[in-house]
RNA sequence: GGACGGGUGGGUGAGUGGCUAAAACCAGCAGACUGUAAAUCUGCCGCUCCUUGCGGGCUACGGAGGUUCGAAUCCUCCCCCGUCCA
């Protein structure tokens, strides 16, 4: 086995700095993974993902199923070569799409019927499924097919939901444990993913079961999805006071720059979110001031760079007044200086969390993100 | 000189008697985005008043008159623009 999880040190608060071990390198956590659904991080090349330090990225099971199939990226020898990209990958296992996708598809016990966003035609994916699709891929991380429900969500619902992702957790394990070593050179771990809405015994449930089946890490699923921020927290807290001190926690799809320092404290180790790349191309740039909406007039004669404490090659070069001006004018540069300069911030925040929880003062990093997020750009 | 066609809100351009402060798109202004159906989506976009309401007033479809209860829409004259013919 290629891998290893080790907790470094853990902080009054209960912030955890560790370090992953993948056959594709090494990820310092707590890690950002940057998104890149149909395995590119859009408008990134990944000469700039590895000048700018990821160590891992997402990409995704349903999409990749979809297109180019996962079939087709098993003959061109795996997704790392595929998309030429050495470092570690996690592939989701198409459970969001439960979600994103809701008026696309079926829930059964069996799995979930979609109709395909590009075609229309009619795909099952069941737990059993998503593993092999993932084994084909040959990602370092596979998740389990889980049922991601909005919040708030009736009890019923939840408790549903829930039920069937424990359920299906079970067959994927099971299906996993029997077929890792399908394909000669690939080496995967495989996730667990904890469901439960907003209800905090749920959420306790999800995880006690989960515990059973003996992941290689746990993932704390369906937040983040219409919840107040400090639901999400509690419910992250409610799981992660349970789970074993020795295995990766994985929060899917946070967060806000100003909120990673929060699930960090709670024992989060791994974070994945589309927010700094959608918002990048959608104008959205996130500075150590807080916010620049770059296509504001306010910017339009404004020489100075996006963020004046940034050091990214994007704020080193460019001014605001011309980065709104490729935005407005809608020039596909816009999207990847922005995407660049998002990208930065995010695992820059990593960065300084990391060495905060070495120094014993993540409290005070957090407090200071906070404040700029609050007071807004000068 | 003649024959047609046309002049609509910042732009393009619908609209041929009342449902029209006037479609749609663009531009402009502002906002949203959390395991990506997202280079997307939403709101505002003549001026003005207030008790901010599917509220009131004013101005507006080249110009000036006219018909009509009512005109961007019909009539008259004028001014521009385009194409073609001399």
């Amino acid at each position: 086995m290629n891998f290893s999880f080790e907790v470094k040190k853990t902080d009054a608060t209960g912030a955890r700095r560790g370090r992953l071990a993948t056959p594709h390198g090494q990820i310092e956590t707590p890690a950002f993974m940057p998104v890149g659904t149909t395995a590119t991080i859009k408008a990134l090349t990944h000469e700039a993902l590895e000048e700018l330090g990821t160590s891992i990225l997402l990409a995704n099971t349903y999409h990749l199923y979809l297109r180019p199939g996962h079939e087709l990226i098993r003959k061109l020898g795996g997704l790392h070569q595929f998309m030429s990209w050495q470092r570690a990958i996690l592939t989701d296992s198409g459970g969001y799409q439960v979600f994103s996708l809701s008026a696309l598809r079926k829930v059964t016990d069996e799995g979930v019927t979609f109709r395909s966003h590009l075609d229309g035609s009619e795909h099952l994916l069941t737990p059993e499924k998503a593993v092999e699709v993932q084994l084909a891929l040959g990602s370092d991380i596979a998740m389990v097919l889980d049922e991601c429900i909005e919040t708030p969500a009736p009890r019923e619902k939840a408790e549903a939901a829930l039920v069937r992702t424990t359920r299906w957790a079970k067959q994927a394990r099971q299906h996993f444990l029997a077929n890792e070593n399908l394909y000669p050179g690939v080496s995967q771990w495989q996730f667990g993913i904890v469901q439960g809405a907003t209800f905090a015994d749920l959420r306790r449930e999800s995880a006690r079961q989960l515990l059973d089946l003996d992941f290689s890490g746990y993932a704390v699923g369906g937040l983040a999805v219409g919840e107040p921020h400090s639901i999400t927290c509690g419910m992250t807290g409610e799981v992660t006071a349970l789970l074993p001190a020795d295995r990766p926690r994985y929060l899917m799809g946070v967060g806000k720059p100003e909120q990673l320092a929060d699930y960090v404290a709670l024992g989060i180790d791994m974070m994945d979110c589309v927010l700094p790349t959608r918002a990048a191309r959608h104008a959205c740039l996130y500075t150590s001031e807080g916010r620049v909406l770059i296509k504001n007039a306010r910017y339009a004669s404004d020489t100075r760079p996006i963020d004046p404490q940034c050091s990214c090659s994007v704020c080193k070069r460019y001014t605001r007044a011309y980065l709104r001006h490729l935005f407005a004018a809608g020039e596909i540069t816009a999207s990847i200086l922005a995407t660049h300069h998002n990208i930065h911030f995010y695992l820059d925040i990593m960065r300084q969390i990391r060495e905060a929880i070495e120094f014993g003062n993540l409290a005070k990093f957090s407090a200071e993100m906070q404040a700029c997020y609050v007071a807004g750009p000068a």
